[in-house]
DNA sequence: CATTATGTCTGA
DNA sequence: TTCAGACAT
């Protein structure tokens, strides 16, 4: 449910950027002469074409729609080009969008506190960037952004008829209200950042601009693609009465559809109606306050600063026949599930320095013969040791402790014969409780470095650690550095026995627990020695993954290099040439339109390509594409150089300040350490709690009080 | 037999 | 803490 939040003034400036469909631009941009095209992202071709997961724009004018089978798409728009989203270990695997992700993520980080909400939006909190915008620049916003200008500003264009000199007029009002100018600034930035991730990606974006995510998410998606919608302070009101409560974030399901029944509300506006007391006898203490903040337009919820997921999961179905009826075909699948998970938590760890504490298996079954087919798998977890086999292992005894429950005490005794009237439909593994190893060096380096304990190869410490540096997912061409544990002492067999085996967190009944130990000796080991060294294994281990590269450069330095070889122009003056352009082709679209035009003639000295194409191709993408190559490598020499402005890490990281490096210790030879030392260990590698900081009492100044009104 | 695969968050 | 369930894309 929802969690209303005390609020403050809200001034903010919030941002919510999402990706046009991201699937399919992944995939136009892997094979451009997929751009311009109805085309589809899909999945599983076999049975009716597979299911689309993305639709292109182009493809939803013929009226292709997700939730559409490749079948039926193909019926629609019979020139839809579908792509299949890549299969691996005989399951569909997001990796390629999840890499692009984060690129985009690396890119929107730049200029405030950024929030990965999904693979492919995120939040934004620009305050502070808009108000140094605002105060260093009072009357220099003059120069606006090109992209800016064609904001759609809510309220400003009545019939959606804002000439872009209205919206430019808006913009650097200077009697405008400080909010309104703040917004504006917000768009600015806003325009900016998208033109960015424009240019050093290929992907286009929306987004909308307003004091809170609320109204910022409820807007992103009003102009697409390639649009950004402004939500002034003065027409928050007019925008939320006729919206229907059923499109509010939160209120798609069955919160939703009981307001509507139940209460008769159908817009947010006929939400306002009812007193605070009344929805939290209805919904409870937070989410009637929620709603009634909500139907004011009102939410405090904070961007949190987190450019990473917290959890790492691969699931597959297997629908219908397809169900596993045999212990073995689950091994088998589990396997695989476990497999790409390991990879993923590698990564994670090489990349992000991250470590997870908590492995959960989810399935979904069904009993054949039985009445209470209904009741559901239940889920299972412990604690994570890494390693494949280790992590197959585990899933697999979560597993079986998962379906004696399911099953329940009348289990033929045939049991592990096949069909036994059971079947997995659904099977999923997960890794939580993720937490970052801290940077630093201290007392405990100098311990190790003293006595000539160090295990980290000699000029390898890392930097990497510390707050300059930008663990962002995809930056494959990293050096294998960072993590030194003395891997090949841990992971002897005899060490292993000794430290690492702990499944100790096991939520099961006494009896349950007791099968597990037949199967696994070491059941038994504790807690604390998973929380501290179990991940250890295996860890050295060269992960394959992550060719994708991840552009992290210098801005303004990026932005020197650009326009220094005319690639484009990222802060662009008043520019009145391009000035014929409607709001409904937005000119960030000329990105890729340009292009096309380079292959003509007539237009080619227009186009910022020119330049750089040196006229060599008559590919029109390929140009493009050189371009883009020239622009990566330019850049990406730069990519680890510090970055300003950045908010690349998690909270817990930043409050900790450490003064030893974590990478120098020999895990090996931590349980010989003295015991003080140990445990504080420990401490770095256990999930911290999080302060519950809840702003309570603060006043809320309302945008519609019913008393005060406006 | 079919919105798949993943993710976040809250309440119990 | 763990698990179930709601919600979202």
């Amino acid at each position: 449910m929802p969690v209303a939040r005390p609020e403050s003034s809200d001034s903010r400036v919030i941002a919510h950027v999402d990706m046009d469909c991201f699937y399919v631009q992944v995939e136009q941009r892997k094979q451009p002469h997929l751009r311009g095209q109805p085309t589809a992202v899909v999945q599983y071709n076999s049975w009716k074409g597979g299911a689309l997961i993305a639709v292109s724009y182009e493809a939803r004018k013929h009226g292709v729609k997700r939730s559409m089978r490749g079948d039926e798409a193909k019926h629609v728009c019979p020139q839809i080009q579908l792509v299949q989203v890549p299969v691996n270990r005989g399951k569909a695997d997001l990796t390629v969008y999840r890499n692009a992700g984060s690129e985009v993520v690396s890119i929107l980080a730049r200029k405030g506190r950024c929030e990965r909400a999904s693979i492919d939006e995120v939040y934004l909190d620009l305050t502070e960037a808009a108000e140094l915008m605002l105060a260093e620049t009072p009357e220099s916003l003059e120069a606006i952004h090109e992209e800016a200008v064609k904001s759609h500003v809510l309220g400003l264009d009545v019939d959606g008829v804002d000439s872009r000199e209205n919206v430019k007029k808006w913009l650097i009002r200077s009697d405008a209200d400080r909010r309104d100018k703040l917004l504006a600034c917000g768009a600015v930035l806003v325009a900016e950042l998208r033109l960015q991730v424009l240019q050093e990606t290929r992907f286009t974006c929306s987004a909308g601009i307003a004091h809170n995510k609320m109204l910022a998410k409820l807007v992103s998606g009003m102009n697409k693609p390639a649009q950004q919608t402004v939500v002034p302070f003065s027409s928050v009101k007019k925008l939320l009465e006729g919206f229907p409560i059923k499109k509010m974030k939160q209120l798609g399901g069955k919160l939703g559809t009981s307001l509507q029944t139940d209460l008769g509300v159908e817009t947010v506006g006929d939400l306002l109606q009812f007193p605070e007391v009344k929805l939290q006898e209805c919904y409870g203490m937070n989410t009637g306050t929620w709603l009634w903040n909500i139907a004011r337009g009102i939410n405090g919820e904070e961007v949190e600063g987190r450019l990473l997921p917290k959890s790492h999961g691969a699931g597959k179905t297997f629908p219908g026949p397809a169900a596993l009826r045999s212990i073995p075909a689950v091994e088998k699948w589990l396997n695989e599930l476990c497999d790409e998970l390991n990879e993923r938590l590698q990564s994670d760890l090489e990349k992000n320095k991250r470590i997870a504490h908590t492995l959960t298996l989810h399935a979904s079954a069904y009993k054949k013969t039985d009445t209470d087919s209904h009741k559901k798998f239940p889920s299972k977890s412990c604690p994570l040791r890494y390693g494949t086999s280790k992590i197959q292992e585990d899933a697999l005894l979560l597993f079986q402790a998962g379906l004696r429950e399911y099953l329940g005490s009348y289990q033929p005794k045939t049991s592990g014969g096949p069909h036994d009237g059971w079947g997995i439909i659904g099977l999923s593994v997960s890794a939580s409780k993720i937490v970052a190893i801290p940077s630093g060096t201290r007392s405990i380096s100098n311990y190790f470095h003293s006595r000539g304990q160090i295990c980290s190869s000699a000029g390898e410490s890392n930097d990497r650690f510390s707050k300059t540096a930008a663990p962002l997912s995809p930056s494959g061409s990293e050096s294998n550095s960072g993590v030194h544990f003395a891997v090949s002492e841990i992971e002897s067999p005899h060490k292993e026995e000794k430290s690492v085996h702990a499944l100790a967190s096991f939520d099961l009944k006494e009896n349950e627990t007791q099968v597990c130990k037949d199967k696994d000796p070491s059941f038994s080991s504790t807690m604390s020695q998973h929380d501290g060294f179990a991940f250890a294994q295996e860890i050295v281990t060269p992960s394959s993954s992550g060719t994708q590269s991840c552009f992290t450069v210098n801005q303004t330095e990026s932005q020197k290099e650009l326009s220094g070889e005319n690639f484009l122009h990222v802060r662009l003056k008043e520019k009145k040439t391009s000035s014929s352009k409607e709001k409904g082709t937005p000119s960030i679209l000329n990105f890729f339109q340009s292009r096309t035009s380079c292959a003509s003639p007539k237009q080619q000295h227009a186009s910022p390509f020119a330049v750089a194409k040196a006229s060599s191709s008559s590919d029109a993408e390929s140009i493009v594409n050189s371009c883009f190559e020239a622009f990566k490598q330019k850049n990406l020499p730069t990519k680890n150089r510090t970055r300003t402005g950045t908010f690349n890490f998690d909270q817990d990281e930043q409050r900790r300040s450490w003064s030893y490096k974590i990478d120098e210790i020999d895990h090996a030879t931590l349980n010989e350490l003295p015991l003080e030392i140990q445990e504080e260990v420990n401490v770095w590698l256990r999930p911290q709690k999080r302060a519950n900081i809840l702003k309570k009492g603060s006043s809320i100044p309302h945008y519609f009080l019913p008393t005060k009104d406006k």
